[in-house]
RNA sequence: GGGCGUAUAGCUCAGUGGUAGAGCACUAUGUUGACAUCGUAGGGGUCGCAAGUUCAAUCCUUGCUACGCCCACCA
């Protein structure tokens, strides 16, 4: 792996190439994950993307994020392991094969329940896992030779084992209760699976009829009661009231005999019943309606014994007391809700809803409309029914409790910090977690029921038939929320449960999770509850929140509104380092970022910047450092920049240690920019002696290791370019050191090129005002400067005459004509302008200086005299206060007397 | 109903208890031993509104307005 070449740079930049090669020759060699057996670890698992997913724009924002954290550890020492694998996605994958069936005029049910996973699998290994190779064009760095995938074998056993042991441990049980069932898929969901959405909706009323002619005390023969979904009138079981509402007292525990089914049952006392709304009476369906469950078990209702109307596609079948009128069996939800306010009306039973037209007169309509907050599928995107079925529940409220405990004691530190009050509160107020899916594709359910009804739950099929005694077994059909296996993640990609594995007693606790908060509840707190429940240990130290990325109009991105940008074209476009550089500068903590290709363009021209700087160091015979400290330097320029590197790094290293991407990034764009680019070049420019060749290559070397971990690609064409053939590099820029100059601030240096930049400046800024050509080469006068002032000038002959275009500064008083009057620091040069300039012009633009000065200054002095502003404000401020005013009045009398001289 | 977030230059966003910055866009310009994917100079903001705390508030407190998100059983 030795260096590539040192061949002259191109003149442009060109991403595409170069990321290819580069990214090969890292992962040929190894280098995402060096072998270093002494160091420390560093450890962050990828969010295992779907089998069936491509890159999408959000995972190139997540993903830089983690390949930057990976890198600048990695290029601090440490064994940087970025595990990396995909998740098997039941119902995702599931849909995906299936679809594929359709299309090919086949179907599931054709198949053997083996046939069909092996399918998946089939499919899996042709089409799985295109994402693998869109990370690699992202530039991430992940430990490819261990990519891992959730139904591997040895997760599977880390599944079942977690399964076993929580059942063991009366954490995981089975139970018959209301659960979120999706028609379309025809699987049990989970609540977080499932999205309220408002839709329009109707409320209609009914007229309940007393059985056996009873009638209330104000002498009506009936209740009335007020409903969104008609069609479960069919199940309906009871109506409840308030036990306190006077109006009902009297039917309290009296029949009702319900139109069109002629089903009889009871008024029943229930404070569910609000007596402020609608009629206060309360139609109750236990087997479809979360309420109402827990009505009908108030009411003495059995689970078991709560009719249910409905069949796995939701179609309307017959309840168990045989009294759904047949013409419903079979019939959609939809459709039953039609029939079942029609037949209702035609009975006369129907309340109409009545409003006033225009002009005043009274309408009846069937429903009063109503917007009604609807669950959906999250993935199968239809109408989800609330059904009773057997299912397998999680204790979560049980294992909530250590991952609030590791929160409050900051054994996981989430940040940014905000996200905790949500964490808290959906973790304080969690329910048990249904966990079983009715899929094929997944981590079957390891338990098996044997014909008395009995249930063993075990870690193979052999174990389970020792347990039972040898009794014939059936195994449950189901297999476990995706989710379930995911919670898994940190510790069984590392070997788990094998605690003898040596990746997993090093790597475990990980460092860091990066995750957005769309998966906070159902994957970064499902993590935190495993992990610590089997390791006693937090899963991670660290939990990154990012946002979304959304449109440049802040629209979220889907696609059904055809606003998706995709991460690929934007590499193809501007290349990965400029995708990367953008999410990084864009990721300040707690906001979403939103897509502005302008500045992926930016990006990408800041590459491009880079590149021609490095071009012309190179035909300068300037090469790479052999070393991580810095050179030892003379001049002022050389030890300023030296310093400058000093200050770049701790601002960094600071911003990294922050998890603020967002200003590390700008910290060294600013410092490529604006103070290599902008000033060292062009101060050094034309004296490429040997220090300043020295400096010279070593601050740019610099400049690539800490820019590598946002631009991977240019930094390490770059490092190979830049290498000198006489000394090559003992290493891939991707696995170099990170810097340590050994080197301070040299105060005076700094001092000293900062009064060239102020006189450079002020000179352009005046020829420009003064329409001057900003080439013209002009004599300056600075008549008794001060000893500093005069030694600085001294020493930089060449940047006086290059920079700031100045033929001499001579030392004696100025002649007496029209001169342009030009500050910087204490001296105030005047520049001989005879016939040149325009003396109006040159007085207005000084008054325009004084005036700003006096205002400052003015401002200030105010401030000074101000006696609670000396007694009360902290002494740096009054200090600071002082020195700028001293400053502003000195500028203000320099100008005044440039004023003056002009007359 | 509860919780959270955001409101700063035309746009996208940083930021600080001592009266504001970046990138892009805009205007003018093109002398420079890399770079027009560039250089140089410049214009542009009562820091959402109101009150309070303070010597001092864009920054802290409270209220309000607007937008966004999450959670929640109103039949």
């Amino acid at each position: 792996m030795s260096a590539q070449n040192s061949a002259e740079l191109a003149k442009t930049f060109e991403p595409a190439g170069l990321e290819a090669k580069w990214y090969a020759h890292w992962e040929q060699n190894n280098l995402f994950r060096p072998d270093r057996p002494d160091a420390a670890p560093y450890t962050i698992v990828n969010p295992p993307p779907n089998v069936t997913g491509s890159l999408h724009i959000g995972h190139a924002l997540d993903n830089t994020l983690q390949d930057v954290m990976i890198r600048y550890e990695r290029l601090r020492g440490k064994d940087a392991l970025w595990v990396v694998g995909t998740d098997h996605a039941g119902i995702a994958t599931q849909m995906v094969v299936e679809r594929q069936m359709e299309a090919q005029g086949d179907k599931r049910s054709n198949y053997t329940r083996e046939a069909f996973i092996d399918k998946v699998w089939e499919w899996k290994h042709e089409s799985g896992g295109t994402i693998t190779g869109q990370l690699r064009r992202l530039g991430c760095s992940m430990d490819w030779s261990r990519e891992q995938f959730t139904m591997d074998p040895h997760f599977t056993k880390a599944v079942v084992k977690v399964f076993v042991e929580l059942h063991k441990q009366g954490l995981i049980y089975r139970d018959k209760r209301l659960v979120n069932w999706d028609p379309k898929l025809k699987t049990a969901i989970s609540d977080l699976e499932v999205e309220t959405r408002e839709t329009q909706g109707g409320f209609w009323h009914f007229k309940y009829p007393l059985a056996d002619g009873i009638k209330r005390d104000d002498g009506l023969d009936y209740i009335e009661v007020a409903t969104t979904r008609p069609e479960t009138m069919l199940a309906d079981m009871c109506v409840a009231v308030h036990p306190e509402d006077a109006r009902y007292l009297s039917v309290i525990g009296k029949e009702i005999l319900q139109p069109l089914t002629g089903r009889r049952f009871r008024v029943v006392a229930d404070e569910h019943a609000d007596p402020e709304l609608g009629s206060g009476a309360v139609k109750i369906t236990p087997g479809h309606d979360f309420n109402d469950f827990e009505v009908g078990k108030r009411a003495g209702i059995k689970a078991g014994d709560m009719l249910n109307m409905f069949d796995a596609e939701a179609k309307v079948v017959q309840t168990s007391d045989g009294l759904v009128p047949e013409e419903y069996i079979g019939m959609d939800r939809f459709d039953a809700r039609k029939l079942v306010v029609e037949q209702m009306k035609e009975a006369g039973f129907l309340i109409p809803h009545v409003t006033k037209d225009k002009e005043g007169n009274l309408v009846e309509h069937d429903f009063e409309p109503r917007t009604i907050q609807t669950p959906f599928g999250d993935r199968g995107g239809v109408v989800i029914e609330p059904w009773l079925t057997d299912q397998w529940y999680v204790d979560a409220a049980e294992l909530a409790k250590a991952p609030m405990e590791a929160v409050r004691s900051g054994a996981i530190e989430i940040v940014p910090k905000t996200w905790e009050k949500t964490f808290f509160n959906w973790m304080e107020n969690i329910q048990p977690w249904c966990v079983s899916r009715q899929l094929w594709w997944g981590h079957r359910i390891p338990a098996w029921y044997a014909e008395d009804g009995s249930i063993i739950v075990a870690e193979s099929e052999e174990e389970a038939h020792a347990l039972a005694g040898n009794k014939p077994l059936t195994r449950d059909n189901d297999v476990l929320d995706t989710w379930f296996s995911s919670a898994l993640w940190p510790f069984a990609t590392l070997g788990w449960p094998d605690t003898d594995a040596p990746l997993f007693k090093k790597h475990y606790p990980n460092d860091l999770l990066v995750s957005g908060f769309d998966i906070l509840f159902f994957w970064d707190a499902r993590m935190a509850m495993q992990g610590l429940h089997f390791m006693k240990e937090v899963p991670w130290k660290k939990l990154y929140l990012h946002g979304l990325v959304r449109a440049a109009d802040g629209a979220k991105m889907s696609k059904s509104k055809g606003n998706v940008v995709d991460p690929l074209l934007l590499i193809d476009k501007y290349g990965a380092d400029a995708l990367r550089f953008f999410m990084c500068a864009m990721e300040s903590q707690g906001r979403d970022v939103k897509m502005d290709e302008r500045r992926v363009e930016g990006y990408r021209n800041f590459a491009t910047k880079l590149w021609n700087a490095a071009r012309f160091c190179q035909s300068n015979g300037i090469t790479g450092s052999t070393s991580v400290s810095a050179p030892a330097a003379t001049s002022a320029v050389n030890k300023w920049i030296i310093g400058e590197v000093v200050e770049t790094l701790a601002a960094l290293d600071q911003a990294m240690a922050d998890l603020r991407f967002d200003a590390a990034a700008n910290t060294v764009y600013h410092f490529v920019w604006d103070q290599f680019c902008d000033w060292y070049i062009e101060l050094v420019k034309g004296n490429f002696d040997a220090e300043t060749k020295a400096v010279a290559g070593w601050v740019l070397d610099q400049i690539l290791v800490m820019l590598h971990p946002f631009m991977p690609f240019v930094t390490e064409e770059l490092w190979h370019a830049l290498s000198d053939p006489t000394h090559p590099r003992d290493d891939e820029l991707i696995v170099a050191a990170w810097p340590a100059p050994e080197a301070s601030v040299d105060a005076e240096a700094k001092r000293e090129v900062e009064w060239l930049i102020a006189l450079v400046s002020a000179l352009r800024t005046a020829k420009n005002e003064l329409g001057i050509a900003p080439g013209a080469r002009l004599e300056a006068y600075l008549p008794d400067p001060s000893p500093a002032t005069r030694a600085i000038i001294d020493a930089n002959p060449a940047v006086i005459e290059r920079l700031a275009r100045l033929t001499a500064i001579r030392f004696d008083a100025a002649p007496a004509s029209a001169a342009m009057q030009i500050g910087a620091g204490d001296a105030n040069l005047i520049v001989p302008l005879e016939g040149v300039i325009d003396i109006a012009a040159e007085k207005a633009r000084l008054e325009k200086a004084l005036v700003v000065s006096q205002k400052e200054a003015k401002s200030l002095e105010g401030r000074l005299s101000n006696a609670s502003f000396v007694e009360k404000a902290k002494p740096e401020a009054v200090e600071k206060a002082r020195a700028d005013h001293a400053m502003h009045a000195a500028e203000a009398e320099r100008l005044a007397a440039a004023l003056k001289r002009l007359g």
